[in-house]
DNA sequence: ACTGATTTTTAGGCTAGCCTAAAAATATTG
DNA sequence: CAATATTTTTAGGCTAGCCTAAAAATCAGT
């Protein structure tokens, strides 16, 4: 038996791993994540080693073994389906779903979620573009590139954000950068690489840190 | 702040008295129901106690307050909606929905059980004929009698099953006894009450533990 | 109303998951 | 490489929710 806690921690530390470059992740950022003390984070590492699910030695990070990040990959399909279902079936808007899809995915019967799967046609994305890992675990992810990547004069079209507050989301929305728009760089300021973009019929001036958050696929 | 342990408690309380007439529940009845010792069902009420969910005095049994029973049936809605999307749109049958709905009743935003409610059309009954409440925790409870208190020569249509087991649910099925099955009794065997009930192009024999279980309209 | 049976509560103890404070290990830097 | 800073672990303690065994209250039958 898996529980509520220890999912979410095989959560956090898939999620840190799969952006720091190595897959050994820190005590200090599992608890940065998970909002708790890094006694507590120890105290869990050492009970999800002995349920085999995570790989650990004293003072040298985790990581999930394939028991654990196979479930990490579950909960993954199962919280970006929801989210589709959320959006696609219900009509929520893309800042609403992240908080029910976090609950429902720890709703744990496959046959639900295989169900669900097929009734909302397999999708390969959510609603922020993230890929949805199949039965399997697999997961297509983006061979794109950031927004940040992009030099003066070069275009690219949104196919993912990766953040899902709704702070962030909202300010997507209201400079119209939503899935699937066009985007192109007019110029890069040097200071502090903040860049001028030409989104539809108008322009805006996107921050380092926003440019980082969008990933495009680039185009002529 | 509710916990999913609590939940249980209070609908298990709210079941338990509407079934018993008067709305004070046994300390053993909750312990029976809930599959836990006596003890630690006391533990639980003085706790409910303290939230004001129950009143509560030593040796007299339980009762909702109004706080509680108004949990008990936002619980009992969502499981029942729940259902209802389980096997209307995902096409799940009637003896599989029971256990996905007591996980998915515990996830808790209002915003997505309204929205759920308006998907389905706002059904007034889940797939077992149990009435679901309103947002605002109404019960429009079937004024109808159960295939037991029938006496020969009557008729009735199934609007109703009082046990949601798969192995009731299996029985019913395989005699043809589904909801909006008209049902006519012929025979009542005087020794054990058993009767010999015409369904449809068949007739099948019904003990009396289950005619208690079946509640239907009388008609002509 | 007394006696025995039953129900309920109390007492004491367990685990999961969290915390803070202190100790130990590792990393950094002059 | 020694000293300091940082990270991680240990120690000890808390609450929720469960348990068993024993005590207390209530109920039932004569």
């Amino acid at each position: 038996m898996v529980s509520l806690t220890e999912e979410n921690y095989l959560k956090a530390i898939f999620s840190l791993a799969e952006q720091a470059e190595g897959d050994r992740v820190s005590t200090n950022a599992i608890a940065a994540r998970m909002q708790t003390a890094a006694a507590s984070v120890t105290d869990m590492v050492k009970r999800l080693h002995e349920k085999e699910l995570v790989a650990y030695e004293r003072y040298k990070g985790v990581s999930l073994t394939d028991q654990g990040e196979k479930l990490a990959k579950g909960l993954i399909r199962k919280h970006r389906l929801w989210e589709v279902f959320l959006m696609q079936q219900l009509g929520f808007a893309w800042d609403e779903v992240h908080d029910m899809a976090e609950d429902l995915e720890h709703v744990d019967h496959p046959a639900l979620i295989d169900r669900l799967d097929d009734y909302l046609g397999n999708p390969e994305f959510d609603p922020h573009g993230d890929p949805i890992p199949d039965k399997e675990g697999n997961i297509r992810y983006h061979e794109d590139i950031n927004l940040s990547e992009l030099v003066a004069g070069e275009s690219g079209i949104i196919v993912q954000v990766s953040d899902h507050s709704t702070e962030f989301l909202h300010f997507l929305e209201k400079n119209g950068l939503v899935l699937q728009t066009r985007v192109k760089v007019l110029e890069v300021e040097e200071f502090d690489s903040s860049r001028l973009v030409q989104v539809d019929d108008k322009q805006c001036t996107l921050s380092e840190k926003v440019a980082r958050l969008l990933v495009i696929r680039r185009v002529k």
